[in-house]
RNA sequence: GGUUCCGUAGCUCAGUUGGAUAGAGCAACAGCCUUCUAAGCUGUGGGUCGCGCGUUCGAGUCGCGCCGGAAUCACCA
């Protein structure tokens, strides 16, 4: 429609004025809903042509339009604003095109598809999973099925995170004082399992830094100088040399660890096509850097460190490698993206990290291009904001880390709890209630997460639990199972919906709004992708649940006794379920049939 | 100190490429279920859009300068 209204503007401009108007001197939008119309242009750019108050051009142009576009059925100018009212034939004319339409999603795919890299999660194999993780896994997730929407390939990638010292921490904890226990002998979680070793290595270091400072050592010295500190060094070293003892215990930890994630990740409702290990793509890093110090892109220190200088870029020198020849995080990201460039050969690559990490991306991106790897410009850092506690960061050793696994669990049970006590579900069987419990807990965790503009921080308070009423994914699931409900009271009452009858609907009606907001959806589902926000997306449906139950406040159904005004409100509500479900679908969010 | 990001109602957040009288939810208060799911709907109160200057017919939105907060500037990852 605004393609149609632009065009006759230029008309309008053209025959009124005599002159040629540009496109970007129209500007066309939605109403607001506080005035009368659809459409409104605004005149101020026109002035210049019509050289005569904004008002009187209003009505200039709108009695042209009136007269020469059957579509507009009135108008009206309020200050410089010219408001076209659209005939209900049109609307409904427009909504029948679009409940016809196979795949409305179709509307968003882009002309050129590219092959798109998303690289998401990217989890340390010391520490299980935490409410940072799960913001990262469900943009990552989101961003992939919005972009695969627009017609892109996409692959969804992981970088797992194990190699380094902190992995010998748990590592060596576990073989000091582990005795053995292992997931099935304990019955803990693999990643938790870990993790305790981790947390374990951290108080006994602790308790022997704090014995050498009481002894009158320096603390940056009793750091260095603790035992076993000097035993995770000394495991690196022995890991890197490729030491058959401690790659052993490597691996039996790390399949732990990988049992657990595969857990949460399955819980959380998210996959990968293809992972990544830093122990392998390092070496690749190293190759590079050093080939490159021949080809005179990066230098040597007298201590042999190997260094990049970007100064000249607004960046700092970096260090690429250790004068003791071993990498760094900075080497690594290196090899993994010039070995994903061979194995896809990717148009754009999307690292889903946090913001924390805008320096080293920056530099990431430099590094590549002074390497002279044209594709460095595909490199895009989607960078999110941090998930902070009312008092601030979540911190390990204040114990405030909210557990990925505990929050899952916690919205599942208080989703049980929310619809037992509502008691709509008495007829299902255990199987089914828990599976929908699941779905509305998640959908909670998912939306809350999802619909705030992901480059901001963002705060959890975890002594109010996540909300299921107003502006919460159980909001918009609730909507979705309430016009599922209609259709299955439809069936029982032998009420089949005709599209095709709606046609000979007439008349003013409140519909009409709905009819709006169902067309923005694909414009929407583009924006999200071309913006990298699943937010906008999220918020969008938001707005959709909330007009459609007004309007199923406000209108019966299936008690309207005309058929065509009830075959309508019917295609209404079989559009706007379907667009909440494939809404909420690209966002990760399921939806139940009932609840 | 340098760089990047953020600052909108008591709280959590929306606010399209600059457009009209800045919006939701939560919390508070008052209503609406013999009728398609009340996890819903309706209403009331609540704002110097951090502050100032500038650009513009028009600024929460753009520019500059302050103030406040976060992150980062490691031979950690």
């Amino acid at each position: 429609m605004e393609s149609i209204l632009k065009g006759k503007l230029k008309e309008a401009v053209r025959i009124l004025y005599n002159s040629n108007i540009s496109d970007d001197l129209i500007q066309i939008q939605e109403t607001r809903k506080d005035f009368r119309g659809d459409f409104t242009v605004v005149m101020f750019p026109l002035l210049r042509f019509s050289k005569n108050t904004p008002e009187k051009t209003g009505e200039t142009v709108g009695n042209y339009l009136l007269t020469s576009f059957p579509a507009i059925a009135g108008f009206n100018v309020i200050k410089g604003f010219l408001n076209l009212e659209i005939s209900n034939t049109w609307w409904i004319g427009y909504f029948l095109e679009m409940a016809l339409e196979e795949k409305l999603l179709k509307r968003c795919l882009v002309p050129k598809p590219e092959i798109i890299l998303v690289e998401y999660s990217s989890p340390n194999t010391n520490k299980p999973l935490h409410l940072g993780h799960i913001r990262n896994n469900l943009l990552g997730f989101s961003l992939y099925r919005i972009l695969s929407a627009c017609g892109h390939k996409v692959i969804k990638t992981n970088i797992v995170n194990d190699r380094g010292i902190h992995i010998c921490k748990s590592m060596l904890a576990w073989q000091k004082y582990g005795k053995g226990e292992t997931p099935d002998s304990s019955g803990i979680k693999g990643d938790h399992l870990v993790g305790k070793y981790y947390v374990l290595f951290e108080k006994e270091y602790k308790a022997q830094v704090d014995d050498l400072v009481a002894k009158g050592v320096e603390e940056t010295d009793a750091r260095n100088s603790a035992p076993l500190m000097k035993e995770a060094r000394e495991m690196l070293v022995k890991w890197e040399a490729g030491d058959k003892e401690v790659i052993d215990l490597w691996k039996m930890m790390n399949s732990w660890v990988y049992a657990g994630f595969d857990e949460t990740y399955k819980m959380l409702g998210v996959d990968f096509d293809k992972i990544y290990y830093e122990s392998e793509t390092y070496k690749i890093g190293r190759e590079i850097v050093i080939s490159a110090i021949e080809d005179k892109v990066l230098f040597r220190n007298p201590d042999s460190s190997v260094w990049v200088d970007l100064t000249a870029e607004g960046l700092d020198q970096k260090l690429l490698l250790r004068s003791d020849g071993t990498a760094v995080y900075m080497t690594q990201d290196l090899g993994t993206a010039v070995l994903r460039q061979n194995e896809y050969g990717f148009d754009r690559c999307l690292y889903v990290v946090g913001n924390e990490q805008n320096y080293h991306f920056q530099v990431l991106k430099a590094v590549l291009k002074k390497m002279g790897y044209k594709w460095s410009d595909g490199l895009y850092h989607f960078s999110y904001g941090m998930v902070e506690l009312p008092e601030g960061k979540m911190k390990s050793r204040e114990g405030t880390i909210v557990d990925a696994d505990d929050l899952i669990k916690e919205m599942k049970e208080t989703a049980r709890e929310v619809s037992l006590e509502l008691g709509k579900l008495a007829d299902y069987s255990v199987e089914e209630k828990e599976e929908i419990f699941c779905k509305i807990g998640l959908g909670a965790l998912k939306y809350f997460i999802l619909k705030v503009d992901p480059h901001k921080n963002m705060t959890f308070n975890p002594a109010e639990s996540i909300d299921f009423n107003g502006n919460t994914g159980p909001f918009i699931q609730y909507t979705y199972a309430r016009i599922k409900s209609v259709f299955r009271k439809a069936d029982q009452m032998g009420i089949k919906c005709d599209i095709s009858m709606s046609s000979e609907m007439k008349g003013g009606i409140k519909e009409i709004e709905l009819v709006k907001l169902l067309r923005r959806f694909t414009e929407t589902v583009s924006e999200a992708a071309s913006g990298y926000s699943p937010a906008l997306l999220a918020n969008y449906c938001y707005d959709l649940a909330k007009e459609y139950n007004q309007f199923y406040h406000d209108f019966s159904i299936l008690g309207e006794p005309d058929p065509a005004i009830r075959n309508f409100r019917l295609a209404l509500s079989k559009v706007t379920s379907e667009i909440l479900g494939s809404g909420m679908w690209l966002l990760g969010i399921e939806m139940p049939e009932r609840m």
